[in-house]
RNA sequence: GGAAGCGUGGCAGAGCGGCCGAAUGCAUCCGCCUUGAAAGCGGACAGGGAGCAAUCCCUCGGGGGUUCGAAUCCCCCCGCUUCCGCCA
C-alpha cells in the first residue's frame, strides 16, 4: 500500500506515476474520497463510543431509579454505537480496497511505458564467438547427463525436469557459491518455508495482478511461493525492527513454484521457463531514506555473482508498466544466450520502498523515535536458469563445458564438464 | 488424529463483568547523588488513529457473539505446551 500522506499532500505525483505505469489515474481520486469518508465515519463512531463509556461508568455507580433511567438511556446509545461502528467497518473496507488498488509510486527516472520500453544501462563482458555451431543448453545438458526433461514430464508433466549427476552438482555449486558470497557480505543465510499462509502471500502483493501465477493448496489454505522473497518479507511481519546499525539482510535459498499460466508455447524447450526451480534471493529491510543506495548495492552484488560465473550480460532499467505493483524501481540483469542470440533475464532487483512493509506491518523507529514503515528490497543472486547461460556461454566444440574458475572450488576442483556416453 | 492446559506491555507476572490500557518485579531511558561507577532516591517507559493542543478513540493471540458495559462469559480460528496414538 502506498503512503497515504503522499496521496493527500501530492496527489498529482501519484497520478503521474499511475500514468507512467499505464494504470488508471482516477484510482487516486477514489482513494482520496474513500479516505475522507472513512475518516468522518471513524470520528463519528469515536464520539459515540466516548459518550457510551461515560454513561457506562455512571451506570456502574448509580443505584435504584437513577440506575434504571440510565440503563434505558444506555441501551438506546448502544444501538447508535452499533450502527456507527457498522458504518465505520464498511467505510474501512471500501477504503482498504481502494488503497490496495493503487500501485507503488515509481521512482524518479523510471522509463515510462511497457515491457519493451526498458532502458539499457550498460553492457558487461564480451559475447562469445564460436568457430563451431553452438548447441543450446538442453543439447549440452543432455550430453553432459545434467538435465532430463523427458522423465521430468513423465513424472510431473510439462515444464518439469530432473537435474541429474553433474547437473545437480552444478546447481548446488552455484547456489552454494551465492550463499557464500552473501554470507561474506553480511547477509544471514536462510532456508525458508515454501508454503505460506494467505495473508503473507497477500502482503507481498503476489495475489494481485499475478494471482494466476501462484499455486494454491486448497485443502490446507496455503500457497506455494514463487520466490523466497515471500517468506522473507513475512518473516518480520508485525514487528518493529532495530535498523540503527543499518539494513537487515537475508539470503534466502528456496525452491520456487510458478504456474506459468499464460505462457503456453513460450520457452518450452529446456529449463528456461519451468514450474519449479531453485533460487538464492537477497532480501533487505532498510530505512526508507537509504533504500535507493541499498538498491544499487543489491545490483552490485548481482553483478559480482555474474562476474564469478563469467557471463556476458546487460543491465536494464525496467519501464514503469512492467514493474509489478510493489516495485518503485526494478533493474534486471540479462545474460547473453548464444543459442537465441538474445539476452535473457537472470536477475531482478526491486526497490519496494515502504509498499510491502505497510501491508505486512514491518516498522522501525525513525529519527523521532516513532515507528514508521521500513523499505524492503529484493534481488536475485542465482537461479536454476543461470545454468542455461553458463552451459551455453562456456561450451566447447566437443560438447564439453568449461567451469568458470570461481565455481571450481564448489565442484571439487573440476575445470571442465565432459559429455557422458549414454 | 485424540485429550488436557495455556496465549496480558521488551521480559516475567497479577487481574476473571464497570473504579483496568491494565498491579508488581526485572530490563531500558532521563535526572539527583558520586572524581567516575554501583547502590540509593525521583521521574519516564506498549502500539495505532484523530487533534495546534488539552484531550479523545481503538487494541489484553485473531475473528464473531452475549451484555447498558468484556482482558474477564460463550463460539470459531490461529499459535504454544504436555500426554496418548500414528508415521517419514
Amino acid at each position: 500500500m502506498i503512503e497515504l500522506r503522499t496521496v493527500r499532500d501530492n496527489p498529482e505525483a501519484v497520478r503521474a506515476s499511475q500514468r507512467a505505469r499505464g494504470e488508471d489515474e482516477t484510482l487516486v481520486d477514489g482513494l482520496l474520497s474513500a479516505d475522507e469518508r472513512r475518516r468522518s465515519a471513524v470520528s463519528r463512531a469515536d464520539t459515540l463510543r466516548a459518550e457510551q463509556k461515560q454513561l457506562g461508568k455512571q451506570v456502574g455507580q448509580a443505584k435504584g431509579d437513577d440506575r434504571a433511567a440510565l440503563l434505558a438511556k444506555a441501551k438506546e446509545l448502544a444501538s447508535e454505537v452499533k450502527a456507527a461502528e457498522a458504518a465505520q467497518a464498511e467505510a474501512d473496507a471500501v477504503f482498504t480496497v481502494a488503497h490496495k488498488r493503487v500501485s507503488n509510486v515509481v521512482e524518479d527516472g523510471v522509463p515510462p511505458g511497457g515491457e519493451d520500453d526498458y532502458v539499457v544501462l550498460k553492457h558487461v563482458g564480451e559475447n562469445p564467438t564460436f568457430d563451431f555451431e553452438p548447441r543450446d543448453h538442453l543439447a549440452l545438458g543432455e550430453g553432459l547427463g545434467a538435465i532430463d526433461m523427458e522423465r521430468g514430464a513423465k513424472v510431473s508433466g510439462a515444464r518439469f525436469y530432473f537435474l541429474t549427476g553433474v547437473g545437480a552438482q552444478l546447481q548446488l555449486a552455484m547456489l552454494t557459491m551465492a550463499v557464500a558470497q552473501a554470507a561474506a557480505a553480511g547477509f544471514t543465510p536462510m532456508i525458508t518455508p515454501t508454503l505460506v499462509r494467505p495473508e503473507i502471500m497477500e502482503g507481498t502483493g503476489f495475489l494481485g495482478a499475478h494471482a494466476g501465477e501462484v499455486y494454491r493448496l486448497r485443502d490446507d489454505d496455503l500457497y506455494l511461493v514463487g520466490t523466497s522473497e515471500v517468506p522473507l518479507a513475512g518473516y518480520h511481519s508485525d514487528e518493529i525492527l532495530d535498523l540503527s546499525a543499518g539494513p537487515i539482510r537475508y539470503a534466502g535459498w528456496s525452491t520456487c513454484y510458478r504456474r506459468e499460466a499464460g505462457s503456453y508455447g513460450k520457452d518450452t524447450r529446456g529449463i528456461i521457463r519451468v514450474h519449479q526451480f531453485d533460487k538464492v534471493e537477497m532480501f533487505s529491510y532498510c530505512p526508507p531514506e537509504q533504500a535507493h543506495e541499498e538498491h544499487l548495492r543489491l545490483l552490485a552484488w548481482e553483478e559480482e555473482m555474474l562476474a564469478k560465473v563469467e557471463l556476458p550480460y546487460r543491465v536494464i532499467d525496467v519501464a514503469a508498466g512492467d514493474l509489478g505493483s510493489s516495485a518503485a524501481r526494478k533493474y534486471d540483469c540479462e545474460a547473453w544466450l548464444p543459442s537465441q542470440s538474445t539476452y535473457r533475464e537472470v536477475t531482478s532487483t526491486s526497490n519496494c520502498t515502504t509498499f510491502q512493509a505497510r501491508r505486512l506491518n514491518v516498522r522501525h523507529r525513525g529519527a523521532d523515535g516513532r515507528p514508521q514503515a521500513v523499505a524492503t528490497l529484493n534481488g536475485t543472486l542465482a537461479t536454476t536458469r543461470w545454468m542455461v547461460a553458463i552451459l551455453e556461454n562456456h561450451q566447447q566444440a566437443d560438447g564439453s563445458v568449461r567451469v568458470p574458475e570461481a565455481l571450481r572450488p564448489y565442484l571439487g576442483g573440476r575445470e571442465v564438464l565432459t559429455p557422458v556416453a549414454r
